[in-house]
DNA sequence: CTGGAACTGTAACATAGCCGACAAATGTTT
DNA sequence: AAACATTTGTCGGCTATGTTACAGTTCCAG
């Protein structure tokens, strides 16, 4: 890969900002890239070194697989977020795949032990990252408090809400959203089963609070939602 | 505070056994002491300047209280955890206060402001912190997990488990664990009715898994549960 | 030693949501 | 188009667990 390709990659991200130009220019750690179709499988084989991912383009879902062979669905990325080893810490243990949902992503990646000497060497950033790892357990504290002590009515209200919120186009009181989860894979989010997910989309569909297709879904008022 | 009391309170915590003598004496970042009865309640209070907490002695639970007014355990610390804002981001908004367990604590605390600026003088010390954050959501993570996908009975033998292989002291295959929570605390950790959790713990006493007192859990053989 | 507060024990009842089962609709491949 | 795979819709029974309600125990302060 070209330097500059590279450079532009990592700087897109907000973590990067804060970095001269210069500084950046010298990191270059990016040693990975791929693209993927969709519904294709990525595995984090544990054989290969510990990498952190960016995802430049697309959306994927991380799931894991427990000792039953039951499957949850840890995380949803979207375009710009970094996933992988982001504690900085290796676990061969955990047992994860990621699963394409867009048409298409582009991933880059990096060495951990790379990172660590950048992070080593920039103080600042250093910093950063460790604000940016607090932000996103703070994000799942608040996320799986709502999954203990509410129902799964308002589990769905909420996560619609907060999908709206990131990704949702919004004229007016309406919001669209770009659907690329089945019932199931929305069920799995807010931990339920896929029947009682589907009754209760159909359920605001027919109270008129959404519209739901397998493309989009429209909240026709969000305020209300 | 001398200088040199300072210096091992601080030292006495694994995050900064890595530092070495003199980088440790020069820091010095303590600004409070603090010690507290058996019941009583400590208040964060967020016009104070934002801090983190290192538990010298005893223990704690932290609570919070959402919008209805129900409380949640949001975590139990021990001796030797930090607690606070190990985000390094203040958040106004969070309602919580911690009420001391044991029949005494003492607590030490040192602002976040001079935290960062800490870390940012020590990138090693700041790639730790990073690591310790990164596993404190681990082990989040995991409990949470288990908290969704497992039924009530398991979650508690869960906790116990836990408990006793922080605490608990091993003879054989007996573990001995002093008892500082009610039935109604453990009830709130496992995310149960206090009811349930009684019946659970009276089950298992017939069964002769555990003996259950006010002062001290005996669970006769660790292998089996 | 006594009264009250906090904790623990027990039961009956209600219900959210899981599960199995199957049908209909939609999408994809050949 | 046909055949197949995936996704959605619907239903009734079942179970774990919350709720309400009250009684018995332990603990501590005065």
């Amino acid at each position: 890969m070209y330097e500059d390709l590279k450079y532009w990659y990592l700087r897109d991200h907000k973590l990067f900002r804060t970095l001269s130009f210069g500084q950046i220019k010298q990191l270059c750690i990016i040693t990975g890239f791929k693209k993927a179709q969709k519904g294709e499988i990525i595995y984090f084989s544990s054989s290969d070194l510990p990498r952190i991912f960016l995802l430049k383009k697309g959306n994927i879902k991380i799931v894991a697989i427990d000792e039953d062979g039951n499957e949850t669905i840890k995380d949803i990325i979207q375009k710009g977020d970094l996933f992988g080893e982001l504690t900085l810490e290796a676990d061969g243990q955990s047992n994860e795949y990621a699963k394409v949902l867009s048409d298409d992503v582009a991933i880059c990646s990096f060495l951990m032990s790379d990172f660590e000497d950048l992070l080593l060497r920039n103080p600042s950033l250093a910093l950063s990252y460790t604000k940016f790892v607090g932000l996103k357990m703070k994000r799942i504290k608040n996320s799986y408090a709502n999954l203990i002590s509410k129902d799964a009515k308002t589990r769905l209200f909420q996560f619609l809400k907060d999908w709206a919120e990131k990704e949702g186009v919004r004229t007016e009181n309406t919001v669209v959203i770009e659907n690329y989860l089945t019932q199931n894979d929305m069920a799995q989010i807010i931990c339920t089963s896929r029947q009682t997910a589907t009754q209760l989309l159909n359920e605001m569909e027919t109270n008129g609070t959404i519209v739901y297709s397998r493309k989009e879904i429209i909240i026709t008022d969000i305020r209300k939602l």
